[in-house]
DNA sequence: AAATATTTTTAGATAACCCTAAAATATATT
DNA sequence: AATATATTTTAGGGTTATCTAAAAATATTT
């Protein structure tokens, strides 16, 4: 069984690898988890050992097989725990992150099992991230960045591409929400930003930058 | 801050000590917590040193006024994650203490609030046992012991004297749950046993040393 | 391609929590 | 009250996860 610590440095090589795709410097992972590129190798010394990374000394990390397996386990945990927060328990989207951090550390099949039954199994978390499924797949809708949208076209809010706090309050000041209905509405040409229609009739003006993190589905 | 091990030994030094009342010894709590005794010195002298415990060397430990309240907030965390967990989650009494000793040390202050507020704020656990509030003060309601009860007499299972799992398994078989009204039909002078309705209908035939474990009142 | 700079690893330490074995203290027995 | 037994503490180690400082390897610059 991993440790949290473990657990951990697995889930930042996954997100930092993008899923297994390319690997993973240590000083990379020691920014991310604050802490000593030294403690770093050694971290990453043992998950080797343990076959939940593959490893060249020098040249980088990255996750196994197996190593993607629990990362992911992990990540879907982390996931249904926001979305019970922010669903059940009204927790705003900037408050869920730290306590799902370690929520996602409860170790029994049956209670996520059991969670994502009364969540009714959701497909996205309250950030619009795709939830793993026992297996760990993940349905993946298509995204489109708010801003390379045209005038007139519609979607609804799917994710937020950053996981800045003081982002999340600004999307909820001017009335965004996971699901929220957009139109756009018009484009300034001079400087990029949006007038967009929210749900049908508050329309809001947003800057090119928010548009870029705010990712629609039709 | 308390680390998870400082937090379980001084919940089991509250539980042993009946919550300040008498003082605890090595022993006894190195067989609760499944440590060596040399452990437990060694975290006793760390707490005392905290301020957690009142401690004479070779004479026993309690909880002091501070370390009282630090555990009267684990048990509070640990019994409002057991009403979630069999209210909302459907896990049976006998499923919820391992997880419940996980979700316990989650900290974050508005969590516990806001899942006080999500459960309607309950004043006992699934076993009966009543939940401190944010102060640490618990309500406790006058118990009577079943087999202490008269023919006629009628009353509300409040509690359950017994952590064991087959005990509980048992009650859920013979249809015994929290909050079931009982109504003692015929009491058998030969053995002590009873016979009990549930809910003024379905009637079990219950041994005196059952009845002993379950707690009434009206 | 040699020198310099950066990144990564290794070596050695520390803190938390647990252990075993031995010493100290308290309790029970004769 | 002296001795035997049981309990508790101390001493000395092991493991995990971190650190700093130094060494080794890689990458960049001239």
């Amino acid at each position: 069984m991993l440790s949290f610590a473990e657990e951990n440095y697995l889930k930042a090589i996954f997100h930092l690898s993008d899923g297994g795709a390319s690997d993973v410097s240590t000083n990379a992972l020691s920014d991310l988890m604050n802490t000593k590129p030294a403690s770093v190798s050694d971290m990453i010394r043992k998950l080797d050992e343990k076959g939940m990374v593959t490893y060249k000394k020098y040249y980088g990390v990255n996750v196994s097989k197996k190593g993607k397996m629990m990362a992911l386990q992990v990540i879907r945990k982390h996931r249904l725990w926001e979305v019970f927060l922010v669903e059940k328990l009204k927790f705003s989207w900037d408050e869920v992150h730290e306590v799902a951090e370690q929520l996602e550390h409860i170790r029994s099949g049956l209670l996520i099992q059991r969670l994502d039954e009364f969540l009714d199994f959701p497909k996205v978390d309250p950030h619009g991230d795709p939830i793993p499924d026992e297996n760990g797949v993940m349905t993946v809708a298509k995204k489109t960045q708010l801003d390379k949208m045209e005038i007139g076209m519609k979607g609804k809010v799917v994710a937020v591409d950053d996981g800045d706090p003081s982002f999340l309050k600004y999307l909820d000041k001017i009335g965004i929400y996971l699901g929220a209905k957009l139109e756009v509405v018009d484009k300034i040409t001079f400087d990029g930003s949006l007038e967009i229609s929210v749900d049908g009739d508050r329309k809001v003006f947003i800057s090119r930058e928010v548009s870029q993190n705010i990712l629609i589905t039709d």
